[in-house]
DNA sequence: ATAATCTTTACTAAAATAGTAAACTAGGTT
DNA sequence: AACCTAGTTTACTATTTTAGTAAAGATTAT
């Protein structure tokens, strides 16, 4: 049960993208990639995922750019990460639907306490926004420059 | 971030020990794979390490096999899958623990986003003990044959 | 036009996952 | 004592996933 690198990586883009947002129209991948220290190839494919999921849009062409398709108050952390990952705790039991009858061999025991964790789950990473987090990681960083 | 093959059969395991605990000494491996459909030869090592994490116990040779080293009330969830996977919740920046001024990089802007999740499914995890876990399947098993 | 930047597709090395196999050890049974 | 049963340990392997690279194509500002 781990946070791959891929949804890091988006998470980190996530927050660049809103430690700008309204102050710039795009930011280029190259200065979300520095900035945030993630390898710039794989970040295309990272941005690409997450414009598809409908978290970011981008601009094209020459001083084309990415920026957040709606404000940081609306995206959060379960967004990022089921945009990258798919659903938080992935089971078998849980993506099948076969009738009650199968379900009864040992392989289903246990759908319903998984789908109980996940919605706990969901409700949790639902619950941090990217806005908290750039407020929370902007005082963290003022915090050790005083 | 998904539960393992392994975890998932590690809690059905444990499960099946749940309900045989205070009734019968010990369980063969192969009644615990054959109940659950575990492989059986995977099972071999799950349970080896379900024994490690002391959450099981052995008795050796002949008519010997598995038990719960303590009751299923004390047994949660979080205990089964932290035995089988590790942390729940992992990312490199909550393992690795550099200086502070090192933490300034990309890489931990969220370490501290990751903590407060893992403190928070540790909590749902630990509240879920394979007591109620069996009363639950019990009750779904009764309802279905009624 | 052309330079900058996003888009798409294809590829690949390394690691993790999900098993399998077999020799070994210990404890009952006869 | 010998033997059978069942856990223990170690090693191996195929498949899948992860993490990342590469490059050609499309779009737009200048």
């Amino acid at each position: 049960m781990r946070v791959s690198a891929k949804a890091e990586y988006a998470c980190r883009a996530v927050l660049e993208l809103t430690n700008y947002y309204n102050k710039t129209d795009v930011i280029h991948i190259n200065d979300i990639a520095n900035q945030q220290s993630i390898p710039e190839k794989y970040l295309v494919q990272i941005l690409l995922q997450l414009q598809r999921s409908g978290l970011v849009r981008s601009k094209r062409g020459a001083s084309g750019g990415y920026s957040l398709s709606k404000p940081p108050e609306e995206i959060s952390l379960g967004d990022v990460i089921r945009a990258m990952d798919g659903e938080l705790i992935s089971v078998e039991s849980l993506s099948n639907d076969e009738e009650i009858s199968k379900q009864q061999t040992g392989k289903y025991v246990l759908k319903d306490i998984w789908s109980e964790v996940q919605i706990k789950l969901t409700t949790i990473m639902d619950s941090i926004t990217f806005a908290e987090i750039s407020k929370r990681s902007q005082k963290k960083l003022s915090m050790y420059y005083i």
